[in-house]
DNA sequence: AAATTCATGCTC
DNA sequence: AGCATGAATTTG
């Protein structure tokens, strides 16, 4: 699509002078980053250009000035003229959201009951939100000038930056050509500057394309099947479900449907689960298709996302690969969206406007008119009922691509076997014959630290956080105790703080022990641990992606950080030490959750020709869950699953509503939602919805703020919104509820 | 008496 | 949210 459909109403309005009207001026309402559900009128002069929806403008705000939208021009306001103020400058000249963009947000802004203003900033980059330029700010260029070279024969460094710029004749060389061929070119260029030499110059950043894409992969039956039915959506809104085991090539796929959008001039959106996000996908991406591609992620710096924004907003990027809030991206011509692990819980903001990239896209795949294809080995339930209720088409790939098996999953009941350090005598065997046969085995435990529960044998009693209602993990290696939920570290001392006996012994596994252990039981192997600790940061994490798929690695532990789209070609066994984990969780996906996880890691074994394997710990292996798993059987387990929801009526069968409160004093902010709850309930009162009592969060305590939460289920979204809203605006109102933090988190997908 | 934290109100 | 105002509260 090269324009996304439009009713009257969207086409953004230019103002007229109204002679019907007494005013002399005009007026337009602004929404800006407050947390108000109201907009402010501010008086409009015609010096200002052209107002339209969708501007963004500096204006006055009590005691400083801030940016706002445009959300309505030409109004009527019924605000005292003494207390209009002026808009100060425009600083677009046409709306800065698209009109399917413009609709999307509006309808998150109602759907999410997050203030329109906020709503509105939260889908541009940081520079934007704060006044920049919309235009690409360019990069600049440096040209030397053909005179100099005799003057540097003292300045070796300063020889070097020039003559490599002379090498580049007027070309010259960028930023970027420098920061990759001469590293602390920097220092001697200003002085090469102050001589002269250089001719400096701004120029447009220009994306680079892959001139030779690799052919294409030849699909099996299914996956074309999946693709023909993908590109017969064109042009139109077509919601289409994407099942397909692990391994069974859903990216190629996708690459085939983008293949065909991309060749009309439109452009894609493929959105990815935060960490996976990897540069495996992106070189995938990069290497497979001639067209320019961008990405967008949380760690990207605040230059690069505007330059990525803007490479968008003018169609010079036709391939977006980005996580959640990439789905604000200013596309002009989109044609296709995918969402690669739709399941994913990333896709859900949980803090600040709490939206979910995945719904928000599929709005707005049906305000451009355009495919959406939600993919995923393990839907999430939420899809899975649409595709039954015949609302998204449902695909489906069974066979893994390339001919592999899935893999062959065990349980070992930890009741019975012989355990040594958390570790069955039948995985350690497994990983033994793996090590001989120079395969790769993958160990998979969602626990960093040494242990997670330090016990003093005198109290009786764990050490815990201060702030928390949580143990604090031990940290072998650095001597520490760390609470994973508040960041708190502590140096570890070898005596009970409270009592100052030294019966202290570490309890239960996390990732450092069972390195340990590891490295004990093989000490000829090669072993690497993944998780946030090891690998901090992004390039260490992709070092040690690199080290696995060399092959120069026997075993791998790690936490969740491995269970998400890696491709590990040499592992053939995976482990995973404790599945019972999120079994027991209060939560009602706890069991979808643990399924998907499963699964997903699961998926790790024997993706090549050699049939892979996956052993199983447990301490409930009667658990009916794992019977399924086994099995690899996700259709009776979600279909069991659903069965109970339905008769819940939990979601995805009704709608949930989380009300969330946080204070300082305990009991506050349970007083407060048992207020709501009131509220609400009176309100309900002969209608199918249920509100129920507000109850402490799971782990109460957290950063020393006591939270609770109160839900909300029901059948007629219409309703519950309206309800939701009006809520919302009477809590506003209410100064007595400024005494707690409180938020509404509309389709919660954790309750913690 | 000054410094600081706390509650309350307002932003066109 | 920020930021101001004014009161309550600690503190030298």
């Amino acid at each position: 699509m090269t324009t996304a459909p439009l009713s009257i109403s969207d086409i953004q309005q230019v103002s007229v002078k109204s002679s019907s009207r007494n005013h002399s001026r005009n007026y337009v309402r602004v929404a800006v980053g407050v947390p108000l559900r109201k907009g402010f009128d501010f008086a409009w002069s015609d010096a200002l250009g052209v107002a339209i929806v969708g501007l963004r403008v500096r204006v006055p705000f009590g005691r400083r000035t801030m940016i706002g939208i445009v959300t309505e021009v030409d109004i009527d306001t019924v605000v005292p003229e003494n207390k209009i103020k002026g808009v100060i400058a425009a600083l677009d000249a046409q709306s800065i959201f698209s009109p399917a963009l413009w609709r999307s947000l509006q309808w998150a802004s109602s759907y999410y009951q997050a203030p329109m203003g906020e709503m509105l900033l939260a889908a541009l980059p940081k520079l934007l939100r704060d006044g920049e330029s919309s235009e690409p700010c360019g990069e600049i260029w440096y040209i030397a000038n053909a005179t100099g070279e005799a003057v540097l024969n003292r300045a070796p460094k300063q020889l070097l930056v020039y003559q490599f710029l002379l090498a580049q004749e007027s070309t010259g060389a960028s930023t970027t050509i420098l920061d990759a061929n001469l590293p602390g070119w920097r220092a001697a260029m200003r002085q090469l500057k102050d001589k002269q030499l250089i001719t400096c110059q701004q120029r447009e950043i220009t994306l680079t394309v892959n001139q030779k894409p690799a052919s294409p992969i030849r699909l099996n039956n299914s996956q074309r099947a999946a693709a023909q039915a993908i590109n017969d959506a064109k042009q139109s809104f077509c919601p289409l479900l994407l099942h397909g085991t692990t391994g069974s090539g859903k990216t190629e796929v996708y690459f085939e449907a983008m293949d065909h959008v991309l060749a009309r001039g439109e452009q894609v959106m493929l959105l990815v689960p935060e960490i996976g996000l990897t540069p495996q996908l992106m070189e995938r991406v990069s290497s497979r298709f001639s067209y320019p591609v961008v990405i967008l992620h949380s760690g990207l710096g605040d230059r690069a996302r505007h330059s990525a924004w803007s490479h968008i907003n003018r169609n010079s990027a036709r391939i977006v690969v980005g996580t959640r809030s990439a789905v604000f991206a200013p596309f002009k011509s989109l044609g296709l969206i995918v969402v690669d692990e739709e399941h994913d819980a990333s896709f859900k903001q949980q803090d600040g406007v709490r939206y979910n990239a995945r719904d928000f896209a599929t709005y707005l795949a049906r305000q451009w008119n355009v495919p959406i294809v939600f993919g995923s080995a393990t839907p999430s339930f939420e899809s899975l009922s649409n595709a039954q209720r015949s609302r998204y088409q449902y695909l489906t790939l069974k066979s893994r691509a390339g001919g592999s098996s899935l893999p062959s999953v065990e349980i070992i009941d930890m009741q019975k076997a012989p355990i040594e350090s958390g570790l069955s005598l039948q995985l350690t065997d497994a990983i033994k014959a793996r090590i001989a046969r120079g395969e790769q085995s993958l160990l998979f435990l969602n626990r960093r630290g040494f242990a997670p529960v330090l016990y003093c044998n005198s109290c009786n009693e764990g050490a815990k956080c201060h702030r928390c209602d949580a143990y604090l993990t031990f940290h072998k290696a650095r001597k520490q105790l760390r609470c994973h939920h508040c960041g708190y570290q502590g140096v570890f001392k070898s005596v009970c703080t409270t009592c100052g006996e030294d019966g202290l012994s570490p309890v239960g596994e996390g990732t450092q022990q069972l390195e340990q252990v590891l490295k004990e039981k093989f000490p000829e192997a090669s072993i690497i641990r993944v998780d946030r600790d090891s690998a901090h940061t992004e390039s260490r994490l992709v070092e040690m992606l690199d080290a696995i798929q060399s092959g120069a690695v026997d075993i791998v532990l790690g936490t969740q950080l491995l269970s998400k789209g890696h491709d590990f070609p040499n592992v053939t066994l995976v482990g995973i030490i404790n599945a019972d984990q999120g079994l027991f969780s209060t939560d009602f996906r706890g069991a979808e959750r643990s399924f998907q996880q499963l699964i997903q890691v699961a998926g790790r074994a024997g993706r090549r020709k050699v049939l892979g394997q996956v052993l199983i710990q447990t301490w409930v292996p009667g658990n009916p869950f794992f019977k399924f798993v086994c099995e690899h059987d996700f259709e009776n387990f979600s279909k069991l699953q659903l069965s109970e929801r339905k008769m819940l009526r939990y979601p995805p069968f009704e709608q949930a509503i989380l009300f969330r409160a946080e204070s300082n004093y305990q009991g506050d902010g349970l007083n407060f939602l048992q207020k709501v709850r009131n509220w609400l309930h009176q309100r309900v009162a002969g209608s199918s919805i249920r509100v129920y009592d507000p109850v402490p969060s799971p782990m109460e305590r957290r950063a020393g703020r006591y939270r609770a939460q109160l839900m909300l289920l029901g059948a007629d979204r219409k309703l519950i919104s309206r309800l939701i809203n009006d809520c919302c605006v009477m809590l506003e109102a209410d100064r007595s509820s400024r005494k707690v933090r409180w938020s509404v988190d509309v389709d919660p997908i954790d309750t913690y």
